[in-house]
DNA sequence: GCGTTGACGAGGA
DNA sequence: GTCCTCGCCAACG
């Protein structure tokens, strides 16, 4: 894990991300060991529709479970899609249910 | 090497 | 509960 960069490290994780279940960027952040670095989380997930293999950056949200990076989705309404498709409910472009659909990245990562 | 950038988070009002 | 402000830090130009 420590081998990879930040960014790969940031895109192993959200891979792991099982289906139907989402988590946080604060989470991901801490999952790579620099919890501070969320924003990075975000910023990575600007190249994650580049990089191979494609990373499920529609399960990841902030810590509101607002859907805040549907504007870089194309079209937007993507993202929203994919979560309904896997069981996830969306309203007004934010998780119903957020904890209960959470899933902890950390818990993953130790295995 | 430095200033800016951000799909964020915590804390205070 | 909401809104605002500040801190955070790797990548980019």
């Amino acid at each position: 894990m420590k081998d990879l960069s930040f960014f790969e490290q940031v895109y192993a994780v959200v891979r792991l991300i099982p289906t139907g279940r989402v988590t946080t960027y604060g989470a991901i952040a801490v999952a790579v060991g620099a919890k501070k670095a969320a924003r990075m989380v975000g910023y990575a997930m600007n190249n994650s529709h580049v990089v191979e293999p494609q990373v499920p950056a529609h399960r990841v949200v902030n810590r509101k479970g607002l859907l805040t990076g549907r504007h870089h989705f194309s079209p937007p309404e993507l993202m929203e899609k994919l979560l309904s498709e896997e069981g996830i409910i969306i309203r007004n472009q934010q998780i119903q249910n957020f904890d209960k659909h959470f899933w902890e990245p950390i818990e993953e990562i130790r295995i």
